[in-house]
DNA sequence: TGCATAAATGACTGATTAGTCAATTTTTGT
DNA sequence: ACAAAAATTGACTAATCAGTCATTTATGCA
């Protein structure tokens, strides 16, 4: 017999239902009572998932970075020019913001923040180790600008926050907005 | 009779200490108590100040937005070429962030979220048009690619928080880390 | 079917905290 | 020197909230 509709385990429903509430009304502004009222669960069940609020924006934060990782290892061109690879991820990365856009904003409101610990932050530095790879090897062989790996990550995810958010004011100029901001980039960081 | 060292206001004290803790530990996590203590005053004191917590966190975004905008607009070169003026932003910019990073890691840290108020963040962009319209006139008349200024904006953001970055890891390579950033930035956005 | 184990519930508590206010100290003007 | 006004203080309170736990409900398995 298949299964229809399984309803979303309990425990995905409060990821969920937290990310929601921490992106509209921040952390500490959101109690536990709100996230398991919105989650449709008592109060008490959030503790069974997650032993504390901490470690629950902890596993909101690992799991939305894992899913976006593995989402743009998706078809990756192993063997292509840096700039093809770039183009890819720039159109997934695109793709998977604006269909997760939940997700999206919390990366980019909670990465700085000190609720997410150093631990968190290690644990998900590997995930987007390919994608680093392949820039380091496009500045060694000169296809790209030869710039601190840091900073290169930095305007990345300038270039990026930037185009998900034109393009979720402006959905039907979604094509066109990712070719331009990738073309802006691009001619940036290309190597001489 | 010339006024030596005239301790900082409490106001201003309040606000330093309120910067300082909020990056650090973040904003709801950093009680009232907390920040009278660190900036030596009673607890009862602040709120002659700031009415609410609020407040307090509003007061601090817009004056440290006013007063880098103060700091940009020193000696702008307003006749000059479009590359000449981002030019000059550019190194004043990374010159104010470096000078006062609790302030710039603040403005960063704290830019998206909900606890600026949208009134905060409009009587802030009227600070900063004058740059604005710079950008403007440059992809009227074609000195640089016509991109949304959303995109630009974020894209600005960007460079400007991975070279801040980058030099206050690497303060030796200050200048050429500016020169080096405002290049590809440039490449990247210059018209043709 | 019945029993054991696991999952889920929500009333409750100990701790924390934003904001108040009556009392005290400092400043100002004469 | 004095008094009136302004600034400052910190003990206090009403409210909120993370996390607990005794009880109930659901599940798996013989």
């Amino acid at each position: 017999m298949v299964e229809f509709l399984k309803p979303m385990d309990k425990r995905q429903k409060i990821l969920n239902a937290a990310t929601r509430l921490f992106v509209e009304r921040g952390f500490q502004n959101t109690s536990t009572a709100n996230i398991s009222k919105e989650a449709g669960v008592a109060t008490g069940t959030l503790f069974i998932y997650f032993a504390t609020k901490d470690e629950l924006i902890n596993a909101i934060y690992k799991e939305a970075k894992q899913r976006m990782a593995e989402s743009l290892k998706e078809g990756f061109p192993q063997g292509a020019a840096t700039r093809d690879k770039l183009k890819h991820l720039w159109a997934e990365v695109a793709a998977w913001a604006l269909d997760n856009s939940e997700n999206f904003r919390f990366m980019h409101m909670f990465s700085a923040s000190p609720f997410i610990t150093n631990l968190t932050r290690e644990e998900v530095e590997s995930t987007s180790s390919f994608a680093m790879q392949s820039i380091k090897d496009g500045m060694k062989n000169g296809e790209i600008a030869s710039i601190p790996i840091d900073l290169f990550h930095s305007i990345l995810d300038g270039f990026l926050t930037g185009t998900v958010r034109y393009i979720a004011a402006n959905p039907s100029k979604r094509k066109k907005a990712i070719e331009a901001s990738f073309d802006v980039f691009w001619n940036g960081i290309k190597g001489k």
